[in-house]
DNA sequence: TTATATGTTCGATA
DNA sequence: TTATCGAACATATA
């Protein structure tokens, strides 16, 4: 379920759950230990019998900072998602659980197994060590300009690349590039530096209203592209020009070839 | 059966 | 050394 928004509104999501409540154990579901970045032994004491006192979100990478001082870091891979739960029953795809004292339960589900599960020293360290940029909602556009002016790559797999600004996914560039009318794979240093600041107001503004309409994957707001974003499909301002669909960056990329162009 | 899917990482290549 | 590219990861659905 995961760009910038949908981890926001799972960070909510997780605080109303998770916060200021007691952790009774954690269950492990995942045989392969693909999702687990940290072993048993350390997630167990680092969070069994404490609880969570705060959360952070930088782009797509959420953590909680328990009352001991660690944090533990989620990420939400191509599939994953929170739901608490009450029941025997699994929710499917579960790979991990919280168990809390009061029989609340919340499981970390993940289809495909891109998510991690893992007990950090906090949101700056990890950064640090993974080069991961600060949240795309609190960067300064000369500074974004700096780091693209000079690229040579194509504009949406710089988009993509959390290391100077954390959060922009597959969709969120697609639809930033179309407002902007800019082709995805216009080599950056090709882009006015005026025209840089727009996209980055441009995916600011898309982030917030997304998460302001509560938007799940799926479940857009009307006027966004992405709710086009498929082979063919005819936007209401472009009937004239049916989406296309091509690779960039080794992702599906949509355009409206009569307003994006090379 | 083949292609595609909200993401990231790592090895190869330029 | 740095920048970029492409494959790989795991699983379901069309």
């Amino acid at each position: 379920m995961p760009e910038l928004p949908e981890v926001e509104i799972m960070r909510r999501y997780f605080e109303s759950a998770a916060l200021n409540k007691k952790i009774a154990a954690l269950e492990f579901h995942d045989p392969l230990y693909k999702v687990f970045k940290s072993s048993t032994e350390e997630l167990n004491e680092a969070l069994v019998a404490s609880q969570f006192i705060k959360t952070e979100r930088i782009g797509k990478y959420l953590f909680a900072q328990t009352n001991r001082g660690k944090w533990l870091h989620l990420h939400f891979g191509m599939t994953g998602d929170l739901e608490l739960f009450r029941s025997e029953e699994l929710p499917k795809y579960t790979r991990f659980v919280f168990q809390f004292e009061d029989g609340d339960k919340l499981a970390f589900k993940d289809l495909r197994k891109f998510g991690v599960i893992q007990i950090v020293e906090s949101p700056e360290a990890y950064q640090a060590n993974n080069t991961l940029g600060d949240d795309l909602l609190t960067i300064d556009p000369q500074y974004f300009v700096d780091k693209l002016s000079k690229r040579k790559v194509a504009i949406k797999t710089a988009l993509l690349d959390q290391k100077y600004y954390a959060g922009i996914g597959n969709w969120i560039a697609d639809e930033v590039l179309f407002n902007c009318g800019v082709h995805p794979k216009k080599p950056c240093n090709e882009i006015s530096s005026t025209k840089l600041k727009e996209i980055l107001k441009d995916a600011q503004t898309v982030v917030l209203e997304a998460i302001k309409k509560d938007t799940h994957y799926g479940d857009f707001p009307q006027n966004f592209f992405v709710n086009y974003r498929k082979e063919k499909a005819l936007h209401p301002n472009h009937p004239n020009s049916p989406v296309e669909r091509m690779v960039v960056g080794g992702r599906g990329t949509f355009i409206v070839p009569e307003k994006q162009k090379l």
